[in-house]
DNA sequence: CGGCTGACTCTGG
DNA sequence: TCCAGAGCCAGCC
């Protein structure tokens, strides 16, 4: 397997259920090679590919990034919203009860 | 082969 | 709790 990083990124996003977030940090870890930042930059540059679930990445203090341009957040936060995901009033959501961590991934496959 | 460009996290105050 | 500063790197010109 070596596809690039930003691939496999994207393929451990794809594993995130509907209903439940993860965190770029979480991302990073079930990628096993890379640092939140990255996961970060790879969605940045992810533009608009409807197989990866971007929204349901989210930071580790539980609430959406702001993109440097764009409206991205607040769309994010809307699908989220449509999923079932529930924000308090300072933007925030509570990671014990939507977060997702994933099984080990069986990358040799 | 540089230079530029970003969706982060941690730590200390 | 909130905020600023530091560390950080793959892709695409």
């Amino acid at each position: 397997m070596d596809k690039p990083l930003y691939h496999r990124i994207y393929s451990v996003i794809r594993l995130i259920p509907p209903g439940r977030v993860s965190t770029y940090k979480q991302v990073a870890l079930m990628e096993g090679n890379c640092t939140a930042r990255q996961v970060g930059y790879a969605l940045a540059a992810l533009g608009k590919d409807p197989s990866v679930p971007w929204q349901r990445v989210i930071n580790s203090t539980g609430t959406i990034s702001a993109r440097k341009q764009g409206d991205g957040a607040q769309r994010q936060r809307e699908l989220l919203r449509q999923e079932g995901v529930v924000f308090n009033r300072n933007g925030r959501t509570d990671l014990e009860r939507f977060g997702w961590v994933s099984p080990p991934i069986d990358w040799a496959r």
